[in-house]
DNA sequence: CAGTGGTCTAGACCACGGA
DNA sequence: CCGTGGTCTAGACCACTGT
């Protein structure tokens, strides 16, 4: 059941559906909406103060990200995320990522060194202090980002982007782990030096193993 | 301007914006509505006689998978897509589809091969008549089904389907030019008959030279 | 057989684009 | 400044669910 009652922004025009569909998302990325839980439309109408109509725009959204499930004459479910899920979709993320290297090392220009350089400081020195899961989460994203954007394929974005939502779920979990940041952030620097390195065949090996290591270290340490 | 009505099954429990969303994007597929086109609301919900709330949740289905544009205030534009977006596309869909023989190769059953050999002995029967384009376009997504199932992701077919709707839309006008049609068929049976003979690096190879024919076929020989 | 949830209707409202 | 298009509201309707 819930209460509290969530303020939209009405003078800004953005659609009332993508401001629900935002704060929906926060809610259940930083689990204040816990997997498990089930919400029905006409919770969300009067946590929202709105009619239905923006709030089932708002679902479907969420529901063709996968981040929740609509059952039917029940609401929506926010998805209990297994591993096996995660497994899958890091499967496919690790070929697009090897794909990108491979493909993009070549034309990578000093710009982008740069970005990735002052990325990877930035973490590195997140990672002296405590408790900064949730700073470096995003860092991480970007990274990533980065590395994709070198196939100069605009739609391998897109695409991780898009399967990469649920990922975001763990991601704070995983950093919030000493181990897990540390280790993580050492596979971002290996992956960095290969490309600087021109390496291809080292850097994609570097991210396999990175992105392997996540699988396994969520289905060692992390249960929703 | 579009006048003629179009139906929808009141009596069958499928809600009316999936009927409408399919109905259009058949429509969009076998280019009765044209690249290039504007289609509002209020035209589709006379169009289809109902209201404009499930034409908006179909529209957006639609725009999530990128066949239309929406432009504010203007309408739904039926998407004008061009070889460059198929180029980026199918270099996606190429390395999904070898990831998926690479490890899928060896788990395969005959039960799978059955099922490649039924599709492709029908698909060569169609080759012998003539105007069987429209008939060869599932066959062949079928054809490239199976594939992918090889890889026991189901996140794969998921992908290629999303992105690959728009790939139907060509799919059809190279199968109507005969030399279309009979290459690819060849390259499927090629790759088929590696498949059989456990030749990962073949079936492959051969999978890679098929997709990029496909890019290079559209780019010279369609254009809309 | 009432209650609940999902879908759709009719229409209001408001920003924007084009005379 | 009017017409048009996009968004939202309020409420009707109907199929299920669970007593």
């Amino acid at each position: 059941m819930i209460k509290s009652k969530v303020n939209l922004n009405k003078k800004s025009y953005v659609p009332y559906r993508d401001q629900i569909y935002e704060k929906l998302k926060a809610k259940i990325l930083s689990n204040v909406l816990a997997p498990g839980t089930i919400v029905t439309e006409n919770e969300l109408a009067q946590m929202f103060g709105t009619s239905r109509t923006p709030i089932r725009e708002a679902i479907r959204h969420l529901q063709s990200e996968g981040l929740i499930e609509v059952i039917p004459k029940k609401g929506m479910l926010i998805s209990r995320m297994n591993p096996d899920e995660v497994a899958k979709i890091n499967e496919l993320r690790e070929i697009i990522h090897c794909h990108a290297i491979a493909k993009g090392i070549l034309n990578v220009t000093q710009a982008d060194l740069n970005r990735i350089e002052k990325i990877l400081n930035k973490a590195e020195d997140l990672l002296k202090g405590k408790d900064n899961a949730a700073k470096l989460a995003p860092l991480s994203i970007q990274f990533h980002q980065c590395i994709l954007k070198m196939a100069g394929n605009d739609l391998f974005l897109a695409v991780d982007q898009y399967i990469g939502t649920q990922i975001k779920r763990y991601m704070v979990d995983l950093f919030s782990f000493e181990e897990g940041a540390s280790t993580s952030w050492r596979h971002h620097r290996e992956v960095a030096e290969a490309i600087k390195q021109q390496d291809a065949r080292l850097a994609c090996q570097k991210m396999q193993e990175h992105i392997r290591w996540g699988t396994s270290f969520i289905r060692e340490h992390i249960s929703i």
